[in-house]
This record gives C-alpha cells, sequence and structure tokens, in this order.
RNA sequence: GGCUCGUUGGUGAAGUGGUUUAACACACCGCCCUUUCACGGCGGCAUUCAUGGGUUCAAAUCCCAUACGAGUCACCA
C-alpha cells in the first residue's frame, strides 16, 4: 500500500485538494498594511473581560488599517460547545461595540466570503488538508488508547523524560503502511497525528509583537491533528483557517505562546507565510495579596453583564480596555482631551509584556469622568435606559419628571470643570433620591443638622427666609446676598472670616445659615449647589419641605 | 519536573547605557480655594528599579546566577 492509497482508505470521500480551496478563497485585496484579525472564541458561555480586550484589540487593529476583522467560532469541542453559546458573544461584541466585518451574526446567519465562520462546518476542508499530509507521509494514524498514552506517561515521569508523544514513544508512527491496513480493517479506532519533522535539540527563533524576540526548541512531538470525531484540533484549524482567510496577524491569550513552535511548523510544512503573532497577556486580578487571573467562575467582574447591571458606561469600559491594551493611552488621551479613542492609533509596541492587574477603582474614575463630560441629555437617557431594566421606581420618576431630573443632573454640568459625582448608574438614586418627593416622603428623616441644632432656632431661620427672604427670580449672586442679609438680621456673621477673626461677635456664620436651609430640604449635609437644587424646587415645595421640619 | 516568559511605589505604568536627585495616572494623606459636597490648585507618597555577582568612566537599562510569579506540557481551546 502507498501513502496516497493510506489516504484514500483513511478519508475515502475527501476528493478537494487545497489548490481547489486556495482557489475558492482567493487572497484578500487590501491596501498596504492592512491588517486581517479575528476574535475566535469558543461557545463555552460568554465573553470573559480577556476576550473582550482581545476582541477590542483585534477590532481595533484591523479598523486602524483599513483592515478586516472578522469573528470564527471555534467548536470543535463539541462537548464543551453550549447551546446558544454564539447568540451570548454576538450580543457581548454588540454591548461593547465591537461590530464585524465578516463572520458569525447570529445561530444561522453569517456574512463574509470566506466562510463558514464556524469550524464544526469546515469539517471537509480541515480533511483535505490532512489528506495532502497523509499523502506526503507527513501524517499518520495513531490507534493507541487513552490508556497506552497514559501509561506511556507514568513511564516518562519515572524516568525523567519529556512528556509527549515523540521520538522512540511514538509508537504508531513506526507502523508499516501493512499493519495499519490490517488494524483498520479490523475498525479500530484511530486519530490522526503529524509525523514532526522537529527536532527538539534545535532552536526556532519566534517575533512576538508583543513579547519581542522569543527562542524555542522546535517542535518534535507527533501532535493529534485530527481527533476520533473527525474534527481538527485547534493547532490544525488555526492552521487551515487563518491561512484561507488570510488573518495577517494572530492576537491571543499568551497561554498559546508554548505551541508557538508547533504552529511555525505547520505552517512551513505546508509552506505557507505564517502570520504574525501577538500574544497577550492575561488580565490578573489581586485577592488576598496574591494576583491571579481573572476568572469567570470567581469574579463577577469578569463578566460583561456585571458591566451592564452595575451601569457602567460600555464607553467607559472601552476607555478602560483601551488603557490596558496600550499603556500609553492614558496619557494621549490627557493631552489629547477633545479626541476619541477612534483617533488614537494602536500600537503593538505599546502593550505590556506582564499582565496587568484589572483595577476596578480605575475603571470607576475613567467612567466618572467620563459621565461628568457628557450632556445632562445624554446622562438621562442613559440612566433611564439603566434603570428601565434594574429600578421600575426610580425608572418612574424619571419619566413622570423628565424635566426636572434632566436639570437636576445638569447642575455643574455641561462647564469646563464639571462636578464629578457618579462613577456609574447604580449610585445614582442613592446621591439623588431627596429630590424626588415620592421618595423623601418614604424615607426616614435623619436630619443631619450640624453646627446650630436647636429646633427653635432652626424654625426661626426657615420661616425668616422663607417670608422675608427668598426670591426665586433672584441669579445665585442675589440669592446668596440675601442669605448674608438673613444670617446678619440674626446675628450671624455674613462672611465666614468675620466669624473667624471674632467668634465671640456672632452665634455663627452664613455657613452655618445655609447648612440649615440645605439639610431642611434635603436632610443631607452635602448636597450640589443649593441655590440650583432651590430652583429646582421652586418655592411651593420649598416651603413643603421646610414645614416637615 | 521539562520548556518559555516575566519581576520598576499601594495599583497601572514611563523608561531600551549618561538630560533620572525614576515621568504620568489611579488610590491614599496634607494644605489652599470654598455657604456643604464635588470640582480645581499646590504638596507628600520608590535615595531606588526582586536578590547577589559581573561588564563599563557610567546600569532600572547589558551579561551570569538565585529567588519569586505566570503560562504550557490533552483526541480543550
Amino acid at each position: 500500500m502507498t501513502n496516497e492509497e493510506l489516504a484514500d482508505l483513511l478519508l475515502p470521500n475527501i476528493d478537494k485538494t487545497i489548490a481547489y480551496y486556495e482557489e475558492k478563497y482567493p487572497k484578500r485585496v487590501l491596501k498596504e498594511g492592512a491588517v486581517v484579525t479575528r476574535f475566535a472564541p469558543s461557545p463555552t458561555g460568554f465573553v470573559h473581560i480577556g476576550s473582550l480586550l482581545a476582541a477590542f484589540v483585534e477590532k481595533k487593529a484591523a479598523k486602524d488599517t483599513d483592515g478586516v476583522f472578522y469573528l470564527r467560532i471555534e467548536d470543535t469541542d463539541q462537548e464543551r460547545s453550549v447551546k446558544n453559546g454564539i447568540s451570548g458573544i454576538v450580543s457581548d461584541l454588540k454591548n461593547f461595540d465591537i461590530t464585524i466585518d465578516e463572520g458569525t451574526i447570529d445561530e444561522k446567519t453569517e456574512i463574509g466570503n470566506y466562510g463558514p465562520y464556524i469550524q464544526s462546518d469546515r469539517r471537509v476542508i480541515y480533511q483535505a488538508f490532512i489528506k495532502h499530509l497523509i499523502k506526503e507521509g507527513l501524517a499518520y494514524p495513531c490507534f493507541c488508547s487513552k490508556e497506552e498514552i497514559e501509561e506511556m506517561r507514568k513511564l516518562q515521569e519515572k524516568r525523567k523524560d519529556r512528556i509527549g508523544y515523540y521520538g522512540r514513544y511514538a509508537k504508531c508512527r513506526r507502523l508499516t503502511l501493512e499493519e495499519i491496513k490490517e488494524r483498520l480493517k479490523n475498525n479500530e479506532t484511530y486519530i490522526i497525528r503529524l509525523k514532526s519533522p522537529g527536532d527538539f535539540n534545535n532552536k526556532v527563533k519566534i517575533k512576538d509583537l508583543v513579547k519581542g524576540e522569543l527562542s524555542f526548541p522546535e517542535n518534535d512531538l507527533d501532535i493529534v491533528i485530527m481527533k476520533k470525531d473527525g474534527l481538527p484540533t485547534y493547532h490544525f484549524a488555526h492552521l487551515v483557517d487563518d491561512y484561507l482567510m488570510g488573518s495577517t496577524h494572530i492576537i491571543r491569550g499568551d497561554e498559546w505562546l508554548s505551541s508557538l513552535p508547533i504552529h511555525l511548523q505547520l505552517f512551513r510544512m505546508f509552506g505557507f507565510k505564517a502570520p504574525k503573532y501577538a500574544h497577550l497577556s492575561p488580565v490578573m486580578k489581586e485577592e488576598n495579596g496574591v494576583k491571579r487571573k481573572i476568572s469567570k467562575r470567581k469574579d463577577p467582574e469578569a463578566a460583561m453583564s456585571y458591566y451592564h447591571e452595575q451601569g457602567i458606561p460600555q464607553e467607559a469600559v472601552k476607555l478602560y480596555l483601551m488603557t490596558l491594551a496600550n499603556t500609553n493611552f492614558e496619557q494621549w488621551l490627557d493631552q489629547n482631551k477633545d479626541k476619541t479613542i477612534g483617533d488614537f492609533k494602536f500600537d503593538f509596541n505599546k502593550v505590556s509584556k506582564s499582565g496587568g492587574l484589572f483595577d476596578i477603582d480605575k475603571l470607576l474614575n475613567i467612567s466618572k469622568n467620563y459621565l461628568s463630560r457628557i450632556s445632562a441629555k445624554d446622562f438621562y437617557d442613559m440612566l433611564s435606559e439603566y434603570a428601565k431594566q434594574y429600578d421600575n421606581e426610580f425608572y418612574n420618576l424619571l419619566i413622570k419628571y423628565k424635566d426636572f431630573s434632566t436639570g437636576l443632573f445638569n447642575i455643574e454640568r455641561e462647564q469646563k470643570k464639571p462636578r464629578k459625582d457618579y462613577a456609574k448608574f447604580s449610585d445614582v438614586k442613592d446621591l439623588v433620591w431627596y429630590m424626588y418627593d415620592e421618595l423623601f416622603e418614604k424615607s426616614k428623616k435623619d436630619y443631619e443638622f450640624q453646627v446650630i441644632n436647636d429646633k427653635n432656632e432652626i424654625n426661626n431661620i426657615l420661616n425668616n427666609y422663607i417670608e422675608k427672604y427668598y426670591n426665586e427670580t433672584d441669579n445665585q449672586e442675589q440669592w446668596f446676598e440675601r442669605i448674608k442679609c438673613l444670617s446678619e438680621s440674626l446675628g450671624y456673621a455674613r462672611e465666614v472670616k468675620d466669624y473667624k477673626e471674632n467668634p465671640e461677635g456672632y452665634k455663627g456664620h452664613v455657613g452655618d445659615v445655609s447648612m440649615v436651609i440645605r439639610v431642611a430640604l434635603t436632610t443631607k449635609a452635602m448636597t450640589p449647589n443649593l441655590y440650583d437644587v432651590m430652583k429646582l424646587f421652586g418655592k411651593k415645595r420649598i416651603k413643603e419641605r421646610f414645614d416637615l421640619v
């Protein structure tokens, strides 16, 4: 039997050649320097922050160069694949504005000319490439059982040998064609392994766009390229797909770094030009003083839904991802305050080599800055959208008092240095509840009067103020002037300075009086600008609040 | 255990042999501004770049060793 015959025996129904597929999927015509990237997740659940970072970088790198970014679903592991895995991935990407040029757009639909984009639909393509290898004598069937492999591993451990299927341990590699034929006739199950031409004692130099120059021993493992179920392993699917789909840059987690010699070997064996590689360090988290990879199971912030639930705007997450992706981004943005992520050029050289720690404080700070810079209307819209899903009571109030609410969120906003109150939408209600009568009424009235605590004196101040001093049409200056006059008439200093110079001469100062008004209105000692708050309330509501004290 | 990579303050980091008495940002602390808060301004926070050796007139930056951390060694991706 010849290798040719063996190939036909193993894969009888495969009649297409590599040349056929090369013709079917021609080289992409793109402008010089265009980068083609892909996001290639397994449909095992939802997108993890680390994967999102990769997707984000892939998209950015392609977009910056007018290249192509596509989505490929890697479901060659049938057991781990989850039923609605694809739609989960697609919607997570959508939530963060990571749109694809090609690939799967839902469980049944895809766009682009290089499909199918779901690996389980590409079986015959992989098999054509595998058949070629068998014909060339560069791959062979292996009949070893899992038990045999396990035994081999134990033996290797005992002998302190390297673990794996190679050299003298590669039993099936030495099978003659006749022996193979015989075992095939007996219906023995098999897998296909690569006949690795590598030598462990040779070093291969590799350039990674992130990690720099690396040096590995050549791969000499006869790795599995086709599993029992006829689907390829990751390594082989990577070769075929990224070759045929024309990926120029492979951006992925650095858990793949040690497989690089395998991948390079595969490309070389087929005579294909290997893509460029960029291996990203994992996103880490610190807990009890130890750093570890952030985990979907243990860390809520690893799942994209977390940001949604917390009401952290997607734009803030994107800004944060960009700071993780390119360490110079933050400074760039600081120097180009009017620019956006779109104006920033991603640079592989500015990706951190070691794993970055996920810093929720930093994210919240970015979010706070972002939320302070958007318009009151946008803020209102986004907040309503959030409340609609997570806080019905608040949502109804926002809808009912739309103008009032927008006015509230406009306090000290839309100015050069806006106030920064809110880091996330889930914070908002707790900070502004007292502005809404419905929420105010049902709350416990813990008035936090500060300096002036005498009930009669408080009422005295409030009555005098509302009867004799408050004027709705005052501007802020006039408004404050009147509070000063009120203070003076009741024996308080009209300037804090005056009081500090002569504390004995006054009952207190204008700040103390203002505080009484503030607390009477809101119960809180800390509020946004009192003038704006009062303006929003109007005289009638002010009076009602005063009467409750 | 083998292979590979990494290690700069509480955190993210700039830094690729001399302009570094180590940028910047977050956090924290103090002061100032101020009717509260927030904003803003100013200042503090690594005499030192995991440790030990070496090369050099000169090292966070180059070399070697050690320690620690990470990844990988599947018919998972």
